[in-house]
DNA sequence: CCTTGACTTAGAGTTAGCTATAACTGTTAG
DNA sequence: CTAACAGTTATAGCTAACTCTAAGTCAAGG
């Protein structure tokens, strides 16, 4: 299928219908399409989008950096240098997260073995 | 040092004295003394309890859980196989956590690969 | 034709977790 | 003695990210 309604693409998301209004609203998501009724269709396109967007938020950005994020993917290549930083900065973010979920994990496997 | 004023806490634990007062008025920090002018002087024992709220924070646990499990830890070990099951729970989020987290990374990887 | 149901919008309400303010008190340096 | 300072309480305000409500529109089935 490569045409989603909005509950279609909630389902295939995991994200509600509000959520996916609110992530447009708030300018995450520009450029859906709407069918002559002004029902939002979403493509295959805009489902990758949401995904990679729920990558960024899981991974702690905000949705106002990753507004700004979408806003120089939009402005193509002349703007290539600023977006790949940015992901590399988010990159080295992810990677000492995991640092610190490793180390507050071994910290509550010694608390469990504590058995007191 | 065993014994803490707010602000020096604060440093300890970085944290400013409005979360630490707030941590302490919703009941994650029960029990902390106080001076004869009513200041409080946290000890060595409250840095370390901090420090595992934080852990339990850090890994997504919600102040009101984290509650939960400290009114456990408070009633000792009669409540001892009850907290230990809420940690071995927890300890399974942080798993799946870090194996999500590892694979969003792969994904801005992916995308940082990509050069377009 | 009419009802049903999924959609639309604008805007209000909610929750978690702080963060700040106001008014006050006790300690200490000069 | 007093001014500055670090603390106190109670309570208000803030931000992020939803989540819901109200009022309305449109297409399809009976």
């Amino acid at each position: 299928m490569s045409l989603y309604t909005i509950s279609q693409a909630s389902a295939e998301v995991d994200l509600t219908p509000y959520t996916l209004r609110y992530y447009e609203k708030e300018g995450l998501l520009p450029g859906v399409k709407k069918d002559s009724a002004g029902r939002r269709n979403y493509q295959a396109d805009d489902i990758q989008r949401i995904g990679f967007i729920k990558c960024l938020k899981g991974t702690g950005m905000s949705l106002k950096q990753i507004k700004e994020y979408g806003s120089l993917y939009a402005q193509g290549k002349k703007k290539f240098e600023e977006r790949n930083a940015m992901l590399e900065r988010h990159k080295a973010k992810i990677l000492l997260e995991i640092k610190t979920q490793k180390k507050y994990l071994k910290m509550v496997e010694a608390k469990i073995q504590m058995k007191i």
